[in-house]
Order: C-alpha cells, then structure tokens, then sequence
DNA sequence: CGATAATAGTTACAAATGAAACCAATCGCA
DNA sequence: TGCGATTGGTTTCATTTGTAACTATTATCG
C-alpha cells in the first residue's frame, strides 16, 4: 500500500472542470502509462541526444552502434542489431555514416563474403572514451534525481514490462471480452 | 527480438554490491536507462497504436486529440498541444486528419478569429468511446504483468524523472572538441 | 550437381517528424 | 489611429524512419 499517494484522484484535482469525474468512459491521458512512458523517454533520449549530437556530429542510431561495438568489437551488423534492438536498415545506415566519418572500420569476412565484421576505428575509440563518461554522468544524474529505491524499483519494472509488453494483446475484436 | 539474454556476458554480477559497475571505461547499453526506457515506450506505444491503427485508423497524434477532447471538449488547437506534449505543427496535421474523416468538429471563434474550438463529433464520440475501454484494458494488462506495488513505484519514478529531465545537464565542455 | 530457400546487407520509395517560414488576426501602445 | 510585436494556426522543405524490394552470397536438399 502506497503510503502517499499524490493526485491518484482526479475528481478532487479538477476544479474548473463540471464533470469531472474519472469514470470508465474517460481516460485521462496525463495519468496514462503508454503516454507517460512515451513523454519520459522522449524528454529523457532528447536531452543526452544533444549531447553527443552537438560534441561528436552523432544520432541515437550512430551512438548505440558505437555503443555496443566499445563493448563487443568484431560484431557483424546483424549482431549489432540484435544488441541494440534496431532494425538491420537502420544499422546499416548508422554504420555507413560512421564509416563514411571514419570511427569505423570493416572488413569483409573471409569465410562468408556476404558477412563483414565492424569495430571501433582509432577515432572511433577515443569519441567512445569520451562519450562513456557523459552517458554515465547522465544517468548518474537521473539516479541522483530518482534516489537508489526508486530506481531499482523502476529498473525492475521496466524489465517486467518489457518482457510482458510484447505479448500484452487485447482482446482482438470484442472490447467486452477482456477479463 | 528486442532485448536479448547477455551470452557474452562481460559483467560479472558482484553480489556483493547491489550496483557493481562492470568498467567505467565501457558503457553496458542493454543496462542503460534512456536506452531501456526508449526501447519499453517504444515496445509499449507501437503494441497499442497499432490497435487504433487497424480498428479506427488513428495514428498516435490523433489518438491523443481525440483523447483530451473526449475529456475537455471545445479546447483551441493550442490548449489542445499543452495537454498532449505534442506540438503546434503536429496538432494541426494531426486535427486535419480527423477534420477530414468527421471525427471533430471545428467552429471559429466569434470574438477571436484566429481561434477555433474543437470537440469531438457525434462519430468522434462513438470512437472514443470504443478505444477508451481498450486502452484502459491495456493499461490493465501493463499493472497486471507489474504488480500494484511496482506499478506504484514507477508512476511515482516517472513523475520524478519528468519534472527533473528537462532541468538535467551535463554540460561540461570537454578539453577537446568535436570534429 | 542444381534449383530453391535462406541470410547479410543495401537501395529505393513512402510516410512521419521537426524546424522554419509564413499568413492572418489581434494586441500594445506611443 | 497606426505600426511593430505577438498569437493562433498552416504550409513548406529538409531530415528521419519504416517498408518493401533488391543484390549478392551461402546453405539446403532432392
């Protein structure tokens, strides 16, 4: 039971509003959670994104690349897909950026020539040594903002929902028929 | 698959310390919250939209109109964005595309002619209240796979997080600068 | 073998988004 | 008054993203 619950409510918190009662045939979307979610990540993506966007030229798509290739170099595309839940198109635009601005490198495999392997170029490595930091500073501060309780709580949640979350589906044509 | 099982795992998990940093020097991506909470909105936002999609053929913007005037009728475009987080251009488009299919209406204002007030349509209202259920069914199923108590901890971690994120800076210009 | 399927990755095109310019209409105020 | 600033809202254009088709290579199996 949750000791303080702040505006669960929102019949009291609604003055100017007549009929303002949360009854099932209203949602209030400021209290919804695939909103919420939506709205934090946005706000949250923005912020750091600036970072590496206005310091190293990067997009969201280019630094988790670089991202996962700091920690697990020689990776193929496809791996780095997986490790970074995008889809193969977008590595391979992310990818042809960094190659074209040199904190890649590629070689073809020999075995299999469809297959080539990317890590880290030289550039590459010192722009990941300096964005490490940063990211880890930001999250730092988001900790610091949240305290250690809340956000292991919301850590653990984000792992149940995200497990649960693409096998949630909702009653495919009867609206009634759920629950 | 989005998120997989860590098969090259570099972090040994220190049981003894609740948050062992694996290596300061490298950034574990699948740990890192902006990229979890991306990826779980983005996860949660597209299994929902796509309900809207297929059954009404609403996109998200326009989901999110129809839901605050389906809560505040005759709001102006303006007051409109304020309560979705969605800005003016995307308001528009977005109460085009509604315009256009009859699910609201729209009058001038008398007094202010650059204004208008929008509200839902009678064909408006008969959506609404077909996905408000739905959602809310959805919702359900998020609370269910969290459990009430964590569900708790995250709305009140999400709160947190908002009104913090904006105000959130690193900005410390590194010695050495971007290319 | 050889045809067919599957895989790695890229390209091409359409839809969605963001930023800025752009109307009107109204406001402020000298 | 009248003129610049502001506001509500739309349009335009560049960028991003998503989807499907495509190329090239390897794998499968009759």
């Amino acid at each position: 039971m949750p000791t303080d619950q702040p505006k669960t409510d929102i019949s009291a918190a609604d003055p100017d509003h007549p009929f303002a009662a949360p009854e099932d045939d209203v949602l209030a979307l400021e209290r919804f959670l695939p909103y919420r979610l939506s709205v934090l990540a946005n706000t949250v993506s923005r912020a750091l994104a600036r970072q590496y966007q206005e310091r190293f030229g990067l997009n969201i798509p280019q630094w988790r690349v670089m991202a996962v290739l700091g920690r697990f170099p020689d990776l193929s595309a496809n791996e780095v897909a997986e490790k970074t839940a995008m889809d193969k198109v977008m590595v391979s635009r992310a990818v042809a950026g960094l190659l074209q601005d040199g904190r890649l490198e590629r070689r073809l495999s020999p075995t299999d020539r469809r297959r080539s392997s990317l890590r880290l170029s030289r550039d590459g490595h010192r722009v990941y040594a300096q964005i490490v930091p940063l990211a880890q500073a930001y999250e730092r501060a988001l900790v610091e903002a949240l305290g250690p309780e809340d956000m292991s709580a919301m850590d653990r949640a984000i792992d149940r929902l995200l497990s649960a979350g693409q096998s949630i589906d909702i009653g495919k044509r009867s609206p009634s028929a759920s629950r």
